[in-house]
DNA sequence: GGTGAGTTTGCAACCGATTGCATAAAGTTG
DNA sequence: CAACTTTATGCAATCGGTTGCAAACTCACC
């Protein structure tokens, strides 16, 4: 800490001539204080740099206005979340600032149980934010037990009462589908992530919604999955390609995923997008620099950054549960 | 917090029938305590899942145990600290956690003056942990004004003393140009970054003693500068081409900007690497999967996380002031 | 001028730890 | 067994804020 001389409300209050809790309540704005002592206390506080302490303010209030962005170790094998949580960080950032809010970036081992202790019950911080991750119902198992307030990314479990916030994976999933379908293709497949998530669900329906409103069949062999890890994409193409040679276009669950099946088609030979058309999605700032640029699904991330900053402060300061879902929008370039 | 109804140390205290102070030496080590008493508590302590409360021994102990990670907002228009950020966190996360120190990620606004008191005055924080980026300058003069301990990612100023960590740059340059030229290239470019940085000038050192090693001739018309952004690389390569169009190979000063230059010497018609080789720096985790997979200089990212945190940690505790530079590879894949 | 309401301010307790100093208990020594 | 260490524990102050409650002051009104 610096060593100005005048560094606490003590030191305020003495060369106010008022009490400390007098400029306590002046800072804090209470209605407690008349203007011109307000008037007289902050000009002070402004003149001397004052800052106010944040550990004792923090336990006194029993509140440490800190939230902690839960992730797992980063690891040279890039999974979707490192990118995506990169890019949603730094809306969480505005939306945690605005409120006048830190953010503290965990790192949790997969298998550990005992961080929301250590985190929560130790007054360190006094919610967290859970990105789609591996184990992510480990935690939110443990966070619920710890009655610890939390928000995620993702649709919530079904009959589990908490906050999240997620991209509407119906239309971001029927929008990919119509696109396709608009630029002529036949034979469309679908590359899915893990086909438990509930999101991957969600996009299959939507692309199932508009095959039908186009009036064509569902076929289950154009129908494959991957894990949302680039090597996964790859594998899940292969695969497609084998069982459904005339494959003439491909919506694919991840922008990383699009981007190895695109280097994939091209080793079998075939043009992107002559051959066969790729649509992503996310839109992470890698798919507008990828070869060629890639057609995706945008999802909004700053904004689903602010809202889970938001929606959590809210549910800390009222209680109210929130469960938003945010729009897509098709960003056409030359992929499909 | 949670309703547990033992939460203090004061509670503790009563059930092992002892004083507060004595719960606070026996779980702290203290030599003054007994062995069996310690032995006693801290069982009680396990027994109750006890977690000490932050703020009182923060405000207790005047310090936070807490660094910020100082970074400017994330746009869509990345700049490598981006990227280069995201990895370099996850090693910092793990070194900072093994001292048992948090991470907290601060947002800068670039013309903002008054930010290290925000954070430094008030106690959140006990460091600062500054990425290259924007205004870095103005960050370290920010920070040295506040008496604020840090360390930096990069080359210090030269008369100034603070800790740092930095890649060998001119070895980085120079395997980058001795590759090229093992390589039967004759005519090989240099694409920096911005050139009054030192990383930048280091690496064109290495770039020339390489050259000059190899009996060539250093021509200036090779050397082209951008900002480290992807339009930037694409920018410097397009000028390069014209002033010098039989260039057949170019040293990129990050993998981003790299990238942005293979596709634009494709869109001229030629080929990467049969008509350009193209060597990167950093080796960030997309490097192996662009297009084609990029040669480039490797900086060991995660190992320079650990360092940062680390060093800082020490300069807070002894006030050693050190200033490493960490060893870099070449990683060969198909763009040279 | 006395009374009551409304407005400002201060006192002192409290949040939950750490720590210097005093003290009590146990051990050593001549 | 007294005197003197050594070892283990407790008391109470402190860190720097917030807040319930009492007190003082200002006015208006009868």
């Amino acid at each position: 800490m610096s060593n100005k001389s005048v560094r606490t409300i003590a030191d305020i209050a003495r060369l106010a001539g008022v009490s400390k809790s007098t400029v306590s309540r002046a800072l804090n704005d209470s209605p407690l204080i008349g203007e011109d002592t307000k008037a007289k206390i902050r000009s002070l506080a402004r003149e001397h740099n004052f800052q106010i302490n944040a550990p004792a303010r923090r336990l006194s209030m029993k509140q440490s206005r800190t939230i902690a962005f839960v992730t797992h170790a980063y690891h040279k094998d890039f999974s979707v979340a490192d990118l995506f949580g990169l890019e949603i960080m730094g809306g969480i950032s505005i939306g945690l600032a605005r409120r006048e809010y830190d953010l503290l970036v965990i790192h949790v081992d997969p298998y550990d149980t005992k961080w929301t202790h250590q985190y929560f019950d130790t007054g360190r911080v006094d919610g967290f934010i859970l990105m789609t991750a591996t184990r992510k119902q480990n935690h939110v198992k443990a966070l619920l037990e710890t009655h610890a307030p939390f928000i995620v990314w993702g649709i919530p479990q079904p009959r589990q009462k908490y906050c999240s916030v997620t991209g509407d994976n119906l239309s971001g999933g029927r929008l990919a589908a119509e696109h396709l379908i608009a630029v002529g293709r036949k034979r469309i497949g679908f590359i899915g992530g893990p086909p438990e998530e509930m999101e991957v669900q969600h996009r299959l329906a939507g692309y199932e919604a508009a095959l039908k409103d186009a009036g064509r069949d569902i076929n289950q062999v154009l129908i494959e999955y991957g894990d949302f890890s680039n090597t996964s994409g790859a594998d899940a193409i292969q695969r497609l390609l084998k069982k459904a040679p005339e494959l003439d276009a491909v919506f694919v669950n991840s922008d990383l995923m699009a981007i190895a099946a695109m280097d994939a088609i091209r080793e079998e030979g075939r043009r992107v997008p002559e051959d066969i058309a790729v649509v992503g999605y996310d839109d992470l700032s890698i798919a507008e620099h990828s070869n060629p640029p890639l057609t995706t699904i945008r999802q909004n991330i700053p904004l689903a950054g602010k809202l889970l900053a938001q929606n959590l402060i809210e549910y800390l300061q009222t209680g109210m549960v929130t469960n938003v879902s945010i729009p897509v929008e098709l960003v056409v370039r030359k992929s499909a």
